[in-house]
DNA sequence: CTCGATATGTCAGAAAGCTTGACAAACACG
DNA sequence: CGTGTTTGTCAAGCTTTCTGACATATCGAG
């Protein structure tokens, strides 16, 4: 059926969407992004609207994927920071939530995105439309949970990265404290939940 | 007639011959050059003999083109080491000539160039069949000077910059004293025909 | 509300690039 | 000297991208 693409072709398909990508970054710093057509970026990026829509399938999806994508720069954070605190799962929570949280609030896509009046932004795509997106990163999260946790069943896992990830969201869109004090919070909220699945059950 | 290419297509073709040279590096740090097949080359970066030959021509050219391609790692340092000395001439020539012996002489694929024993190596391709690279560093050596050095007469940087390169090959091919002593004999060397040129006329 | 303009999503056909299998010529080795 | 490998080239087949066109949906102006 599907033959294993080899690695050029593997590499070349990356160069495309990342193309695509970066057009629609280099946009967005113009304009919000209900007003930017499926055209501009397939123009920016030096490809034909076609091959946008081969690519990504539709507006929708484009916005999704790309959402995602930006997502890439921060979950290789937390992932590390979740490695960094194997012996101690209290503060490997503690430390990923902070590390995300003032790492995030700084990085311009996340800005643009706070920015949203609530007319034509790319908001709903981390929230109302953000599907794909949290189940994306609960994927990931619960991925190193197990990963380094192994005594922890996956359902268990999959709930907490879940939370986790929803809590995230939210925290950034709408901060109260500072990351430190959120991230401890959160900690003291989850821990006895975390307590327990590590106890095996 | 040639349109001009899309970003992307430029992007394409660049991953495209970027994965052949790697994949040539890789297979020359296992053996020799005239050990390696063209078909053995186009595999390791999973793309089809034909589109190797395609795209570099012939074993030869492919040779020269990677060879130019492993040049790009010194000759940027060597401009940045120019740029730096815009208001001594004489400083930027030692400079620019120390800081490229020092690093090309820790670099691996000089290093293997320099192990050759004559026997099937890359060697003529810094040498007897090194036109290519001498003609595409001298060109660039030239040009850095005319951007710095106005007043220069374009026939005048360029058999400077010609006889740099090939000075500059030779040493590292075949040093007898510090880079840094070389550096300053050629510097002297070279000091009042410099002084000259930069006079204008 | 209707009209006109623009954007989305899709399609078929042309063009470009990559793959495959084959081949003659050159070369290398025993 | 012959056998096997490598080089360089070709044609045919696929895949991907491009182009122009189209129906449909959406938005703004009058």
């Amino acid at each position: 059926m599907s033959a294993a693409p080899t690695p050029y072709r593997l590499a070349a398909r990356r160069l495309l969407r990342d193309s695509l990508f970066q057009a629609a970054r280099e946009e967005l710093r113009k304009r919000p992004w209900a007003q930017i057509t499926m055209g501009e970026i397939a123009r920016a990026a030096g490809v034909s609207r076609q091959t946008l829509y081969n690519e990504l399938g539709s507006r929708e999806e484009f916005a999704q994927a790309f959402v995602i994508g930006e997502g890439e720069r921060f979950i290789e954070a937390v992932e590390a920071a979740v490695r960094a605190n194997v012996s101690d799962p209290h503060a490997a929570l503690a430390a990923a939530l902070e590390l995300f949280l003032s790492t995030a609030r700084e990085d311009p896509f996340v800005r643009i995105l706070l920015n949203d009046d609530g007319t034509g932004g790319m908001l709903p795509f981390v929230t109302t439309r953000g599907e794909g997106l949290v189940e994306w990163a609960s994927a990931r999260i619960a991925a190193v949970m197990l990963e380094n946790w192994p005594r922890v069943a996956r359902e268990d896992a999959e709930l907490l990265a879940d939370a986790l990830v929803r809590l995230s969201i939210s925290y950034v869109a709408l901060t109260r404290e500072s990351a430190q004090r959120t991230a401890d919070a959160v900690a003291r909220l989850l821990g006895p939940y975390v307590d327990r699945v590590l106890a095996g059950g």
